[in-house]
DNA sequence: CTCCAGTAGTTGACTAGGAAACTATATCGA
DNA sequence: TCGATATAGTTTCCTAGTCAACTACTGGAG
């Protein structure tokens, strides 16, 4: 027996975000997937495509993971040959990660893959509300001061 | 040594829309988990208010989680004494899953905190703009013909 | 110098989900 | 009415995260 009507879901903006958001990542998680590479992966391997090398603990930091999960995440990307983990010269504690040549060459491929998901969920719509999708999300980042776009 | 740029990430709305989604979804998961609830468990409970019972595979469809991904959020909230589950009388496979009164006495604090969250994150928008991504959103939904909300 | 608080990274224990195998029941067709 | 096939749910194994404990190193205060 139903009681109160406890407010509709769907008139929330964040029940439709979600909606969108698990579609476009669902969609693009198989096309990268398809490409043998997690989504996690691509994001690791983008972050080194312009910085040569990075310190598992500022990955954590771009990624919104924690180090824990970059520690185990690099492992997987080493164990398929597309990443190098070397100690860092200047400080013992310290690792760097940076991509092998076969890792760098992937990243393009995968990148292509991005922009096609991208066309794929948003290209139908109008120019206008293309900018303005793009307006409202980054005022909201702005607007509140959010910071390193979690990866989960 | 960077090779060709790659196309800038921050170009994709893919990438501001999962930038939102992340922080939206991990605020409302702070604030349900202090009531010692996930958020799957919430979405399983909110499913349930307005239909007295439900089958395990219904609830799989509608939360876009897989039928044993439901079987054990179901022994979950049973362990909390929030739901209960019961051998369907008509059909020996099935079962039906149905909230006790406790579980249904909670669910509305969890919508009053759904109603904040989505406060916190778009309450600042000004009512153009709020109007302009409900419809944005729903757009890309039907134009796209998506079904079934993920949860994940 | 030496010690000690802080930092970098890894690891173990745990959680939550997916895929697929499995059990039990239902339904359809000959 | 019996057997084949389909369906409902559970369970096993696997993946990929978190958190917190741990190891090793650094760098500053005395």
């Amino acid at each position: 027996m139903p009681t109160r009507p406890a407010s509709d879901l769907t008139t929330h903006l964040g029940y439709w975000l979600r909606f969108v958001f698990n579609h476009v990542s669902q969609a693009f998680a198989r096309k990268v997937e398809a490409q043998g590479v997690t989504v996690a992966e691509w994001v690791l391997m983008r972050q080194l495509l312009d910085e040569e090398a990075l310190a598992p603990s500022i990955l954590a930091a771009r990624m919104g993971m924690t180090r824990g999960a970059i520690s185990r995440l690099a492992d997987r990307l080493i164990a398929k040959s597309l990443l190098l983990r070397a100690a860092d010269p200047e400080d013992g504690r310290a690792q760097t990660l940076a991509l092998t040549p076969t890792g760098r060459a992937l990243v393009p491929g995968l990148a292509a893959l991005a922009d096609a998901n991208d066309a794929e969920f948003f290209a139908h719509l109008t120019s206008d509300d293309r900018a303005a999708l793009f307006r409202i999300l980054r005022g909201i980042v702005e607007q509140r001061g959010l910071a390193s776009p979690p990866v989960d």
